[in-house]
RNA sequence: GCUGCAGUAGCUCAGUCGGUAGAGCAACUGAUUCGUAAUCAGUAGGUCGGGGGUUCGAUUCCUCUCUGCAGCACCA
């Protein structure tokens, strides 16, 4: 007899065990519609699941987060069942929910075409449109990987293979299709209304690279037409803030076939850039850091004794003359140990905090090159902090109050902080690598910053956290970083005297904040889709005549800003007002200048604000001094 | 690097079932002097990513290669 409370907090009793779809019945026809799935004492579980005992239970709908969820799921199957439909020598594997949608992995003895992908999603619509139940069933494991090894489901089998043994799996079968799945699903396709395939890819088994490329489909699925509009209008609107499309709009920069992965600045990207790199500059100073320049082309031998040779050498780019050979630096690290060990240290030099806007060379795969996002040649907001293991906590927490200020200063708000540890591939015993988590750990928590862990995921040389922020596109991109290093010093010979005077190797930390400047400014554009704020705008105002008339005086108007230091242009054209007005707006210039008549008689200047806002009349002064309180 | 797709004028793109290409914008010239998102007319501009092959003839077909795009793998 179970007593069933809802989320309102009333109870009803049932003189026998009911399901979750026979409660959501008893309360309304139009709920038992709805209902997708329950959540009986916080377990997510099917519409048909039998409720025996006591329970709390929600009806998941799709206003609930988790029905958009299922959806997407069970959409996923959808699409598998359609594709064995069509071609039935199609091996399926795993079909999980993703951000805005799903994918699921297919072996086929050829590539899916985009008639395929048509194909099959007339056959999804189909087959939701026929309202197939979607049943559960409780198998054997071994019975469950012989049947699908009968049905020529290798993959599947293999999947299920993996599963401890004696434990009993979930499928879920809808007409003739049946699919291993933890589940819960929606009771029938016809709950599945709002999708679309969006594309193919090629996608590695298991996600390993030494494993056979399977092709997946990826698709999105919602509750309403209207948020599937709404979400393909925001995919389009992301598009246009693509950093390459502004970068080729805004002049800004331009890539070319002769050096893949490598930028060419053009003169307003190269304001943007001086402009940041000045900043951090600043905040260098502010944070006492000490500024330094270290080569970029060194001897394999100095990257034979870092240990890059050994771990890195398959990324690195290499010269050789006069019977040595060379490598262009991946990294600034070893540099900067060489201006440390230029010297005896004491511990009163530490914390030795050295920065570098250093100028690195990566040969990154061909494949992984993504605009400025990511390239083969940058230059990072380098820093290395040399000092003593007492100073780490202290130390990595000041770094992170710096990134903090100059994210702030860049309007961004949410970053994501991973921390990754031990990786198989690395240096250094597990003593120091237990030492060198555990600091970092520390001062994450110290600072209150939620983070993910990431195992495995460290650098070769020691630990890291991540700072990590989202393109346009949601796609994520690590900016910041700090590393925490036991191994390099001790490899490189660094060392200091410690105040019972011996000689001890310093704790190496590298960090950055902004990671590339590449990538960083590729994200600034996308962030503020072009509309830089004012201290950033490669032009910050045009000058605009409406006749010859005004040449003379909008000439003047231009040197004097000029003269002030604020990047102006003049625009004398014989083109109607309107017409440079369009130009200047798409090129997003925060101020533009109109002088006509009126203006050169009352020596003022007529001014409209990036947006199309009139800010009306003001002298030149006024002018001056609201640029440069913006 | 892997799978798939793509590469035509400065940009965005059309086109050629194999007979050496076209639009809009931009550029240039001229006219226009016009007050808040496109004035009009004219001119010029391309070995159709690169190499090789098939063919009387290739931008179009085949092949190799480079680069880009999406995803995967990688990302110290």
């Amino acid at each position: 007899m179970p007593q069933i409370e809802l989320p309102d907090g009333s109870v009803r009793s049932f003189d026998q065990p009911v399901t979750v779809a026979q409660v959501a019945a008893s309360i309304g026809a139009g709920l038992a519609r709805a209902a997708l799935a329950g959540r009986v004492d916080g377990r997510l579980v099917d519409t048909s699941h039998l409720i025996e005992d006591d329970a709390t239970l929600a009806i998941i709908t799709d206003k609930d987060a988790e029905g958009l969820e299922l959806i997407r799921h069970s959409t996923a199957h959808l699409l598998a069942y359609a594709v064995k439909e069509l071609f039935p020598e199609a091996q399926v594997t795993i079909g999980p929910v993703i951000e805005d949608g799903f994918y699921y992995d297919f072996s086929f003895k050829r590539p899916f075409t985009p008639e395929d992908l048509a194909a099959i999603e007339k056959r999804m619509v189909e087959l939701a449109k026929k309202d197939i139940p979607v049943t559960r069933e409780e198998w054997d494991r071994d019975e469950a990987v012989e049947f699908f090894e009968s049905i020529g489901e290798k993959y599947k089998a293999e999947i299920i293979a993996s599963i401890p043994a004696g434990q009993t799996i979930s499928l879920y079968r809808e007409g003739d299709f049946i699919d291993l799945c933890r589940g819960p699903h929606v009771p029938s396709t016809g709950k599945l209304r709002v999708f679309k395939l969006m594309k193919v890819a090629g996608a590695y088994w298991r996600g390993d690279s030494r494993n056979e490329m399977l092709q997946r489909i990826y698709g999105t699925a919602w509750a309403s037409k209207d948020d599937l509009a709404a979400y393909l209008h925001r995919l389009e609107e992301a598009e246009k803030r693509d950093h390459r499309r502004l970068g080729k709009q805004l002049d800004l920069f331009h890539l070319q076939d002769e050096a893949p992965g490598m930028v060419f600045w053009h003169p307003n990207g190269w304001v943007l850039w001086q402009e940041i790199e000045q900043y951090m500059r600043g905040k260098f100073r502010e944070y006492g850091y000490a500024e330094v320049k270290t080569p970029t082309v060194m001897d394999k031998s100095l990257w034979e004794r870092s240990g890059h040779w050994e771990n890195y050498r398959e990324n690195m780019f290499t010269t050789h003359s006069e019977n040595r050979d060379y490598a262009v630096k991946p990294m600034n690290c070893p540099g900067h140990v060489q201006i440390f060990n230029h010297g005896l240290r004491s511990y009163r030099d530490l914390p030795m905090r050295l920065a570098e806007f250093g100028s690195c060379h990566r040969n990154e795969p061909s494949g992984a090159l993504h605009g400025l996002m990511r390239v083969r040649a940058f230059v990072q907001d380098d820093a290395h902090i040399f000092c003593a293991e007492s100073q780490i906590q202290a130390e990595v927490s000041e770094f992170i109050r710096m990134l903090q200020a100059v994210y702030a200063d860049f309007g961004f708000g949410d970053v994501l902080v991973k921390l990754s540890t031990r990786p198989e591939k690395r240096v250094g015993s597990d003593a120091s690598w237990d030492k060198a988590e555990t600091g970092l750990a520390a001062a994450l928590e110290q600072n209150h910053l939620a983070y993910e862990l990431q195992p495995g995921e460290g650098a070769f040389y020691g630990p890291k956290i991540e700072f990590t922020l989202k393109d346009s596109l949601g796609r994520l991109w690590q900016v910041g970083t700090i590393q925490l290093d036991f191994n390099l010093p001790v490899r490189l010979g660094a060392e200091f005297v410690d105040e019972d005077n011996t000689r001890k190797p310093p704790v190496l930390l590298h960090r950055a904040i902004l990671g590339s400047l590449e990538r960083f400014i590729g994200i600034l554009i996308e962030h503020y889709a072009g509309n830089f704020p004012v201290w950033l705008a490669p032009v910050q105002a045009v000058v605009m005549s409406i006749t010859d008339a005004q040449a003379d005086y909008a000439g003047a108007v231009t040197e004097s800003l000029k003269k002030q230091g604020l990047r102006v242009v003049s625009d004398l054209r014989s083109e109607k007002i309107g017409y440079k007005i369009r130009e200047h707006s798409m090129q997003r210039v925060p101020y533009q200048i109109v002088l006509g008549d009126r203006e050169r008689q009352g020596n003022t200047l007529a001014v409209r604000a990036r947006g199309g806002e009139d800010l009306g009349q003001m002298t030149l002064d006024e002018f001056v001094a609201r640029l440069r309180s913006a």
